[in-house]
DNA sequence: TTAATAGTGTCTGTGAGACAATATGCT
DNA sequence: AGCATATTGTCTCACAGACACTATTAA
């Protein structure tokens, strides 16, 4: 059909190149031209956003109260229909620009979670949500949506403490959220993500205690996170009456994306969540 | 709306647990009644599965010879339309078993990889697939399904060598699954999925060698291998006849999932494929 | 002055990695 | 006999983790 070759390990940017579709025989134009979609099962696609910050030491994720019906009044991450000419990743972009007002100096991550297209999750009919994780530094809460009554960051811990129901599937969507997001803070540098661009090693130290529930060795992290090439810069400025004690030294994100050797979990912060939920295996008789 | 929890580092169970949506006022069943999803843009959903298993030491994926259009005559991983009764995991294990004739002993690994839903991704219309990963060990290759002229496993490195034309987006899609199967094999237990009920250390560690690319140095993985808690056990048979040298101890699956401390593969390995290939920094301005 | 925080230093145990040495069975 | 393989052993270096100690600021 064309000549763009298969991805290979010594090419790896070939991965992202897509085989471009062109006809070439008549029959195979007659095909897509006859090609009736509608004998196939048809479904409706929305992304849905785990949007996390970190305010105080806390951890919290952005949830909208819905307006309409189903689930009137729940907690819900927010998201929406995935519009017919925009990719997943526009979509969720999208969705993530409407509902945090991000002013385009902002620094974050998004990355897709999974996807959850259980038959009955959603009363309104079969509908497939993709959801998204996106990682923010402090950002004020946001303007009510159209589609949202109200909205505004929690702190997981609240959530749990004062037993907040969450719409559709949303629990395990979020669970799922959190654990990936923990995971990822061991082996990337995605914790800088949640920093102002100037912080301090304790900052960062307080993005891995909110997002693993641990406290972790002062010490011992700064020496780890110094030594890692690439992922912290020092400056040379200071930070004083942020604290009570002695002044901290300011530090800036580094190139860095992956963390080599990697920040482990404690051992027991391992089983926050149960890890790979995802994973089905098909059988195990051993 | 009911009394289920929000999930809980204390309970992570909860986090299965969805939301059960019981319509209560009128309004919202009048709601529910009138709801039009014509209104919104509507989709086709798919499943597509990278199989991959051992054979020889080199790692195979199962793939099919398009016996339609689109894409008539390439090879493409295997796959199909998600019923509307049927959850995702569902039909992936429907597929996998319809490409693979498991027999219902067999032992093996199915999670979701994630989803590819570019507009354009498929010429008859707008297709959201939802990529999984399968890891058997070794399989007879398969009779061909009624949507496949041909199926058979491919070593990896005969794709690459013979430049292999995919259909689609299965080369990107096949990148992320190996890059997301030799992540894997670093935390997780998932490399004895590839080796049958007994196995010596010498075919679990080719299983590493060959989803890295690297060689490993034999006396250190055997002491890792068997010191890590639950990841082999010890037989008291050996084999002999295998090959040329020594006979060498049995070995079945331990009851661990995550390996602890990691398999970390060696540096040289890391950049096989691009890390983090599914996340999209919204701006990096440090 | 007191308490809290920042930063440095030290010690130990574990494990990765390199590599040697020996044992066993196939050809 | 010769060779390929399996298994055990040894040594070194790096690093995680625990913890002590000093310096600096706010209350």
């Amino acid at each position: 059909v064309n000549t763009v070759n298969h991805p290979t390990r010594s090419d790896p940017m070939s991965k992202y190149k897509m085989n471009p579709y062109i006809p070439e025989s008549d029959a195979e134009k007659a095909y897509l031209e006859a090609y009736d979609p509608s004998k196939y099962p048809s479904v409706f696609t929305t992304v849905d956003i785990a949007i996390f910050t970190m305010r105080g030491g806390r951890l919290h994720v952005l949830l909208i109260e819905r307006a309409d019906f189903p689930y009137k009044g729940c907690w819900a991450l927010p998201g929406g229909f995935v519009e017919p000419d925009e990719t997943l990743d526009e979509a969720a972009l999208r969705e993530l620009a409407e509902e945090t007002s991000l002013t385009g100096d902002q620094t974050g991550h998004l990355e897709q979670l999974g996807t959850y297209g259980d038959p009955g999750r959603d009363p309104r009919g079969r509908i497939i949500d993709v959801a998204y994780i996106a990682l923010l530094p402090d950002v004020p809460d946001p303007e009510a949506g159209s589609d949202a009554a109200h909205a505004r960051f929690w702190a997981i811990e609240d959530l749990v403490e004062e037993q907040v129901q969450l719409a559709f599937d949303h629990p395990r969507i979020l669970a799922d959220a959190l654990e990936r997001a923990a995971g990822k803070l061991e082996y990337t540098t995605l914790a800088t993500t949640f920093c102002a661009e100037e912080f301090t090693l304790t900052d960062l130290r307080r993005v891995y205690e909110a997002m693993w529930g641990t406290a972790l060795d002062k010490a011992n992290f700064a020496r780890k996170a110094q030594q890692t090439d690439g992922f912290v810069v020092a400056q040379d400025k200071q930070r004083t009456g942020g604290s009570r004690g002695a002044p901290a030294r300011l530090f800036k994100a580094g190139d860095a994306t992956d963390l080599h050797p990697a920040m482990l979990r404690p051992a027991e912060a391992r089983n926050a969540f149960l890890p790979d939920a995802d994973a089905r295996t098909i059988r195990r008789n051993r």
